[in-house]
DNA sequence: TCTATGACTCCGG
DNA sequence: CCCGGAGCCATAG
């Protein structure tokens, strides 16, 4: 670890978007990424999910990748927890992927416009 | 300090 | 859209 650490706010700013992601809606982490202005670190949002697990505001169930392939579902306890998680929302889930991925998709840009 | 890894994404075919 | 390869960058060991 370096004494001049990146901005210890990367992971916070990944939870507080992750917040903000309205019920029955989903976002990619390369969204998340751009929005926070690393959109090169689009795996680091992921890891910030990964270490979300400690936070209970985070709905890492509702990110998934850009093509809406629930490819972090291996990371939760259940081996099908996040789609059943997604489900419960009303996102239907087949094959690990989210069904109309486009029309439940989530800009964190929107979070002003959404209301 | 260096190497390996990953809940990703982009690009070309 | 699928497939293979390359890029990016923070964390772990």
């Amino acid at each position: 670890m370096k004494a001049d650490q990146v901005e210890p706010n990367f992971f916070e700013k990944v939870y507080e978007v992750a917040k903000q992601i309205p019920y029955g809606r989903v976002t990619s982490y390369g969204a998340i990424a751009k929005f926070l202005g690393t959109a090169r670190s689009a795996r680091m949002v992921g890891w910030a999910m990964n270490a979300s697990h400690a936070m209970e505001d985070v709905p890492a169930h509702r990110v998934v990748n850009r093509k809406g392939l629930l490819t972090g579902k291996f990371h939760f306890d259940g081996t099908n927890l996040m789609q059943q998680l997604l489900e419960s929302e009303g996102i239907k889930v087949v094959d690990n992927q989210i069904v109309d991925f486009d029309t439940h998709f989530w800009n964190p840009q929107q979070i002003n416009s959404e209301n």
